[in-house]
DNA sequence: CGTACACCCTGGCCGC
DNA sequence: TGCGGCCAGGGTGTAC
């Protein structure tokens, strides 16, 4: 579900709810997540600050007062809501699927929901962050000045898988998934089975360029909605209605002037859109 | 080291 | 209406 876009959206809705706030109630329901929820985790969280509200990669951390992280991955399907003192959403008691439940001390209700449970929501000290076993081998944020087409040489050199499931490997770039992989290689015009040690030099360029301006387009949409991304004050995003090739098989090519049409192919197992006709 | 593939889990949708 | 098969925005462990 959840890709950078997404991620950054929730964070950015957290950041209304939880810095400065105190942990006042801590309910786990069920602890079997991708990583199991530490049996520590409502004790070091409880009567702790959240100081504020960081996004890594497709990790949300909360940084505490105790100089403890929460890490919160959303997985495939995961939610996390916020719901202040009196709103009428706010749920009396947990749903099927609420794994987490927090309250602050003015009575925000804090509600992880996962169906799939290939989420996590576990807790680390600060100083063990930069070598967790989930952040250690991470790339470089796709928004920063970091990215750029000598980096993205270096570091696909060895790569012999097509750019598409490259551009998913979060080794090299973080963020990207399925969605969006798709629509920054329509946008830097390169076809998603080109090889990326082989890309030239004036696609590295493109690539420099699509990824973050897609990713900052698509944040300002509030993400995509397909089935049950919400952000985190319950709106829907709305970058699904600005695709250009992400589920569009069959139908015309976005791009000014060309009569492609939209292909579906698969690439290590998941689906790749794209239109044959402008990408090479 | 890099790559391919199975697998983790639940739910929605489609065709029969 | 029910059921099997397939699909889904992510990531890991294993074998080669």
């Amino acid at each position: 579900m959840p890709e950078l876009p997404e991620v950054e959206t929730v964070c950015r809705g957290l950041r209304g709810f939880l810095p400065q706030q105190t942990l006042a109630w801590v309910t786990v329901r069920r602890r079997d997540l991708r990583v199991p929820i530490p049996l520590d985790f409502e004790q070091r969280l409880l009567g702790r600050t959240v100081l504020r509200v960081e996004r890594r990669a497709k990790y949300i951390l909360w940084y505490l007062d105790s100089d403890d992280v929460v890490l919160v991955h959303l997985g495939m399907s995961g939610r996390l809501f916020g719901y202040r003192h009196g709103d009428p959403k706010r749920p009396q008691a947990a749903a099927k699927h609420d794994h987490v439940w927090l309250r602050t001390d003015d009575d925000t209700l804090i509600c992880f929901c996962d169906p799939r449970r290939f989420g996590l929501f576990t807790v680390c000290h600060s100083s063990q962050l930069a070598s967790h076993p989930l952040l250690k081998d991470l790339g470089i944020e796709p928004l920063s000045p970091e990215l750029q087409p000598q980096y993205l040489r270096d570091h696909l050199a060895t790569r012999r898988v097509p750019v598409k499931v490259a551009l998913l490997n979060q080794a090299v770039v973080v963020g990207i998934g399925n969605i969006y992989a798709s629509e920054i290689l329509h946008r830097a015009r390169t076809s998603p089975e080109r090889s990326a040690s082989e890309l030239t030099t004036a696609q590295l360029k493109a690539l420099c360029q699509a990824i973050p301006a897609i990713l900052r387009q698509a944040i300002e949409a509030g993400g995509s909605t397909l089935r049950d991304y919400v952000q985190a004050d319950g709106e829907l995003g709305s970058f699904q209605n600005l695709f250009a090739v992400y589920d569009r098989e069959g139908q015309d090519c976005q791009r000014r002037g060309c009569p492609g049409t939209i292909t579906r192919i698969v690439q290590a197992a998941r689906a790749t859109y794209f239109c044959p006709r402008c990408q090479h």
